[in-house]
DNA sequence: CCAGACGTTGTT
DNA sequence: GTCTGG
DNA sequence: CCAGACGTTGTT
DNA sequence: GTCTGG
């Protein structure tokens, strides 16, 4: 089982995977905690879809970014082997980028969707980086939806399917007043 | 040259 | 491990 | 982002 | 209430 948070082969710490939970798909080639990981182990990171918050308020109101047909989203990832502690420790980070214009209202990035067609040429050793870059843009309009889901996903400690029950936006209106 | 950072913007 | 800042 | 700390050695 | 550490 990998864990989410990347730990650089050369990490004398583990504390670093908080902080390496995304790696920007603008600069990760370059950065010393991600560009070998780039190069050599890239991978796909299977998700329902991912969640944003919408302020209203003092409100914070989640929604679920999926695809329309349910199907997962391949997002596009990068993982390493840290050997430097008493166990090995295997972890992943999520690739990000812009925002497109269906999630822009609620954040300005997002994970790396890739399209259906780019995903084996993502796992290959043999792409260039060229390539990979080219394929790192937003996700294409149209390929998602957003659906506003249970508040209870806004506690880490629920960890269950329970946090994508589908909420009737339009109670918000009723839920609102004051 | 050495010391210190190395990452993102957040719900593992 | 490699780069940057001092 | 959330969880957890936050302060001093004592009588205004 | 606000800051810090993870």
């Amino acid at each position: 089982m990998l864990r989410w948070g990347l730990i650089p082969a050369w990490a004398k710490d583990e504390k670093i995977g908080y902080s390496t939970i995304n790696a920007r798909a603008e600069t990760m080639a370059d950065k010393p905690a991600f560009r070998e990981a780039f190069r050599w182990r890239r991978c796909i990171v299977p998700a329902s879809g991912f969640i944003e918050w919408e302020t209203v308020g003092k409100k914070k109101l989640p929604y679920h970014f999926r695809r329309p047909d349910h199907l997962p989203l391949s997002l596009a990832g990068l993982w390493e082997r840290w050997t430097k502690g008493s166990e090995p420790i295997e972890t992943f980070t999520i690739v990000v980028t812009e925002a497109n214009d269906l999630v822009r209202p609620m954040h300005d990035r997002m994970p790396e969707v890739l399209a259906d067609g780019d995903i084996d040429r993502w796992l290959d050793q043999e792409t260039s980086p060229e390539t990979l870059q080219a394929m790192l843009r937003p996700t294409d309009e149209g390929l998602l939806m957003k659906e506003r889901v249970s508040t209870r996903v806004n506690n880490v400690k629920n960890d269950d399917p329970a946090c994508l029950a589908v909420e009737d936006a339009s109670l918000d209106l009723f839920q609102e007043a004051p």
